[in-house]
DNA sequence: TGTTTTTCTTAAACTAGTTTATTTTTTTCA
DNA sequence: TGAAAAAAATAAACTAGTTTAAGAAAAACA
């Protein structure tokens, strides 16, 4: 039997109650419990009816290959955090992937989507989301890369530390050549 | 007394019903109907639990001023559509002012919250929101101004008209001279 | 309608970030 | 543990977009 101690422990959090029995058993049978390999590729853009991701252990990324074929890390996700295309059930336009070895609990939209009307903690988390991305939003358009990879590493630096220099260079929207010279001038000035 | 009829079509559009007596008189107790003129500051960074706006006509911006005191367009709202910082009731880090003369009912963050319970398209429209500005950043990332640029041309053309340059810069992430040469270009090539 | 103010254009010098290529360092794994 | 593969660093030439400044055009308004 799958241990998912994890993800009851999330729904007694955001509905700050214990749950019951029964409402353990619905949880069973609505989420999937999977683990990915590093590098796996969890669904594809032009996939349909996506599903959401809760993650048990382990680092996720959300990207777009543009027409030039050159990746953008658009979302990362760690251990307690979701991820997930919020456009589903429509065709997605993003590829979701391992970084390390995971393990999630996944749930499709309809049942999300029935259970955000039990938990409703979970439409604040969509809320959030929006806020989250909307502060990156402005950082980027606003600030320079320097300042951007700076912030990542004041905020997260757990997140840099997981993740490959080309990896972090994607999400700040840089190329990697450009932030090994920031990182570069940044060691320089520290001596 | 006030016309709160476009408020109710809403209302009747997203519940799929229409409204009694009673709800009407509902609606009309947690809105506030508001007019703003042309350049009118309707909240600014640092204020907070502000309001909600759903705009009856007119157009809005919301943006912020960065360090160096440029300004950076994140969101237009204009007819039918609703606007306001997510993040309320914290403080909030935008300014959002009036671009044309704008009719607007607004709603406190409580007002809203409670609403969302009743009708919940509402949450749903956070959610399409939250897509929309996803699309807008993996845009800006991932495509040149030029092409940000004829994109918003076909997706609204009504905006474009009605703002001038120097917002729709701010809004594509590039300086007017910039997107003033981008033009320049566009319609030499046109000949 | 003419004057003032705001917006847009053009030009030229500049810079943040890209591209391509090569070398070095680190990681992977047989 | 040693060879191969992946990731990072460095260099140099390049380009998308910025800055500053000045003039032209359009909009506001008295």
């Amino acid at each position: 039997m799958e241990d998912f101690s994890v993800l009851f422990s999330y729904f007694e959090k955001i509905g700050n109650r214990k749950l019951t029995d029964t409402e353990k058993a619905e949880i069973v049978s609505v989420f999937r419990k999977e683990t990915f390999n590093k590098k796996q590729r969890i669904f594809n853009a032009g996939d349909e009816n996506t599903r959401h991701y809760y993650i048990e252990k382990g680092l996720l990324r959300m990207y777009i290959i543009d027409q030039s074929g050159k990746e953008f890390n658009l979302l990362f996700g760690k251990e307690r955090q979701w991820l997930g295309d919020l456009g589903t059930p429509a065709t997605t336009s993003y590829y979701l992937e391992a970084v390390e070895k995971t393990t999630v609990f996944s749930i499709s939209e309809s049942a999300f989507a029935a259970i955000m009307s039990k938990y409703t903690e979970l439409s604040s988390n969509i809320r959030r989301s929006y806020i989250f991305l909307q502060k990156r939003f402005v950082a980027i358009l606003s600030k320079t890369a320097e300042e951007n990879y700076e912030e990542l590493l004041n905020n997260d630096p757990d997140l840099v530390q997981r993740l490959p220099q080309y990896h972090i260079s994607s999400y700040l929207g840089v190329t990697p050549v450009f932030l090994s010279k920031i990182i570069a001038k940044k060691a320089r000035k520290r001596d």
